[in-house]
DNA sequence: TATAAAAAGATAATCATTATTTATAATTAA
DNA sequence: TTAATTATAAATAATGATTATCTTTTTATA
């Protein structure tokens, strides 16, 4: 955990900016909560949690920095309300979701499914790919199964 | 054109609801700006050129209707609004996106060039993909010309 | 230390979207 | 055909997420 506050740290540094406690306090719920997809909402009650004196304002333009350096992700799942995800260490691309339409479930795929088809998007469409976002609507595993035992 | 109005018409009527002239003005002009993404707010006021005195709630209501169907779809590039793409003709799956960092652009790839990577999906997570959404980030075709002209 | 710049707090403003309430049109039953 | 029911629309209020503004506090620099 320390480790990744730090690099963080140096992330924020190199850019010339700094790592405030309510930087740092918004960071540690992104950390503590790595597996979820947080709302700024969501964030700022957690932080709140800890660090009661700080503002929503606050939470927003920290999370809008940390999406510019690329150190979270923004996402939109199609309800109303961005998500902030945070980026695995080292990670050039953004990962790929799931989405149960069941249960609103979302899964977290690490590994890149999309190097062949980034490929032809070079060769044949001439456009220079910088980043994807990916995400599945279906049904998750253990909806699958719930169903089967119900019809059984 | 007409044919195609009239398929919608059908779709409509499949689940009981009807094309009243309101619905049948925001459908042609959905038809007829097919290439562009065009938010409810914009659709609001093409409609309203023709039909001065539709709502924008009709909208909204009629593009909902529209995406419960799979008539349209509903996407959402990271901007605050959400925009309305007209699926093509018999097409299971959603369309991928090409948005250009630089110029805003967005362009189209019909093909589907997911079929590998949903097998996977399906094989290794035992996910049962209904529907997907991709979207490239980077810089388009154009863009790329520009920036080594003046670079040269 | 004094001054300037950056960041935060509080809250108002904005803007897309949704809900509500009333009116209108279409369909069905009597 | 008329009355009653239902679907749809119009107008506008309400909501809710996000952003802007303005003031205060903190931090860095001369």
């Amino acid at each position: 955990m320390e480790h990744r506050i730090d690099r963080i740290k140096k992330q924020l540094h190199a850019q010339s900016y700094k790592l405030t406690p309510q930087r740092e306090a918004t960071v540690r719920v992104l950390l503590e909560r790595e597996e979820d997809h947080l709302s700024a909402e969501d964030v700022y009650l957690l932080v709140k949690e800890k660090s009661p004196e700080i503002g929503l304002a606050t939470v927003y333009r920290t999370l809008e920095l940390l999406s510019e350096l690329k150190i979270v992700d923004k996402i939109n799942f199609g309800d109303g309300v961005s998500r902030y995800d945070l980026r695995k260490e080292g990670a050039a691309h953004f990962h790929h979701h799931l989405v149960c339409t069941e249960c609103g479930s979302v899964e977290e795929i690490e590994e890149d499914l999309l190097e062949d088809v980034e490929k032809i998007v070079k060769n044949d469409w001439g456009f220079q790919v910088k980043d994807h976002r990916l995400t599945f609507h279906g049904i998750c595993k253990q909806c699958q199964q719930e169903t089967a035992n119900t019809t059984t």
